[in-house]
DNA sequence: TATGAATGAGTTTTCATTCAT
DNA sequence: GATGAATGAAAACTCATTCAT
């Protein structure tokens, strides 16, 4: 019989924590339903992490560094308004898919009762800001916009936006997002002459 | 000693409920919480509201309906790009300071894994996009932008926006969203020729 | 179905509780043991108790008062060194066998660790010493011992001596104890003397 | 770099164990802790001493036979009743400030629900009542008292005291032992005729 | 000898809800 | 209308101990 190594434990764990955000929501992620996810014992989650807490943090740290590697290289290879926000509109839908979006809106809703959860978790939103502040420098790049609108200050609205609407595509709006980016997406050529030198 | 009407017991108990919300947040507000700050039995709520529930969604309402009259009356008020924001800047202040919006996203968040109460939450959304969409209106009445713009999807979009930087807000972001509102009145005058006709 | 009272139930919790520290001890003394040898649910501890610590002292009090009354009773009745030890025998015996002495060596071992507990505990223990101070004070009254003799700090000497001797009967010495009752008798007479004005 | 041989880990545990007794109570002393103090694995524990059962007796052991022969130490030194009462009670304060006392009466509460702890801590209480019983023989050696008192179970009443008295010192009552010696000391004067021959 | 990993059974406490009165 | 009492189910977490390596 093989002993399982730390390492891979810790990742089964987490991955099963995932899962269980995934398929139960925040307040169904309990240790002995991540347990039973994973086939493990529940004591095993704090022998590895600590805390619950820890493992939800684990969780969230999975699928936001496996996302972000997507969004990046989305974001290298777009280099315009139209396609920029083609790929956001793709990605969002590949995440809402897979469950991405969900997990980090239970999270984050989750999160607000429990000071120190928050905190790990408001933590791993900075990246995410960073990202989106690239991503806006890059449509702004060469034009005047770039010295005028408030670009770190939008970033973060846009994380905000992007919380805001996976809570509200969870609470019953499912469409009414995507009707959005088909609108924007269709706004964008009208828009682009604003961001020419 | 004036005997307590069924009416004016319920609105006790939303009262209560309201202020369970505010001060403990969802986790916090327990039925025994509500009975105790109200001063009456926990089992009254379950007698005037059937659930906890129902009683969570009556404080929404005795909040929303209140924080509504306000931002109506505000924005009959208002006529430019920048008035408006200097009104929605106000009053988020305001509903930040009063706990209004804790109470919202509170909900919102509690709600993620209560697919009852999540529904009643989602209702509940619907009069704060109309809000929205007839703010926008106002602000782009002349413009030809009024008939290229997604209206009902850029209101849809500004109600997830304030959910999103609500929970953010709470998981310790507070100074940011300050931030874009500033930074944004800023610009409003640069952006205001855009809307003339 | 008749729907027992308040009071009725507090009693019937505060015996089980007595009952599992009689028969399971201090650490086998848990709510689920003592809901078991109650009948009743587990919950119901904390519904009216608040917490176990609570129903442990409830415990104490119940044979602490049933005990203190047999005890004073006897003093009554006792003018003699010789009856007094005669007494305390007979009662330290019938003590040992109702298993009363072993519920409090168990709640004093026990709440060394709590120190909640600790402090009820130590607060039911000043009627015992009170308790010593009138019986010494009654076998000295009339002799110069009474000026002489530290009764306060002695009578104090005597509720430790007790609980260390029920602690070491427990651990495996019974006979002891009893050994010493007897010798300190047959000794009686010879002290006498010692005691007239 | 040593390598620690079988003896010095068992000693090392030993003497983790008694520490972990001093710090942390007998509830506290739990095979992680002991553990985390001693920077071995917890399973080493068990490999050396079977049961932590076992290593709490091996505590015991360390801390008892240190005490053991400075007592005697003490009592080869005296020679009269004030002395005997001055010494016991320099020993007994220097016991409770290293914690010895408190390791004591720890483990004997704590050995109550576990009969086969209790039996291991009550086979070492036999020393303690021998070396009480020599202590009084030599108060008495040549009065008549000698033949009349009941010595062995007057030792074993002095065993007993101690314990109960350290635990009630546990449980708040630290001043009240201290004053009994005193008072005591304060007597021994008027005692020592009867000692006489 | 020594260890990291694993586990089953256990703990106190809280919850929303029900029900007889 | 209102209430005190009661409950089943569940929570996070800890424990002594075992075992493969």
């Amino acid at each position: 019989m093989i002993k399982s190594t730390a390492q891979s434990t810790r990742t089964q764990i987490a991955e099963a924590t995932l899962e269980a955000l995934r398929t139960e929501g925040f307040a169904g992620a309990t240790s002995r339903v991540i347990a039973r996810i994973g086939g493990f014992n529940q004591a095993l989650i704090f022998y590895h992490y600590g805390s619950l807490d820890n493992a939800l943090l684990a969780a969230l740290d999975v699928t936001s560094e496996e996302r972000m590697a997507r969004y990046r290289e989305a974001l290298d290879g777009t280099h315009t308004l139209e396609e920029l926000i083609g790929i956001a509109r793709t990605i969002y839908r590949e995440d809402s898919e897979s469950g991405h979006v969900a997990v980090v809106s239970q999270l984050v809703a989750g999160s607000l009762a429990r000071p120190d959860l928050a905190k790990g978790v408001f933590e791993r939103t900075e990246p995410w800001v960073d990202f989106c502040e690239q991503a806006i420098r890059k449509v702004v790049a060469d034009s005047p916009l770039g010295e005028v609108l408030p670009i770190r200050e939008l970033a973060y609205g846009l994380v905000s936006y992007y919380l805001g609407t996976n809570l509200l595509t969870h609470l019953g709006g499912a469409e009414k997002t995507e009707a959005l980016f088909e609108r924007l997406e269709a706004l964008a050529p009208a828009i682009r002459p604003l961001l020419r030198g």
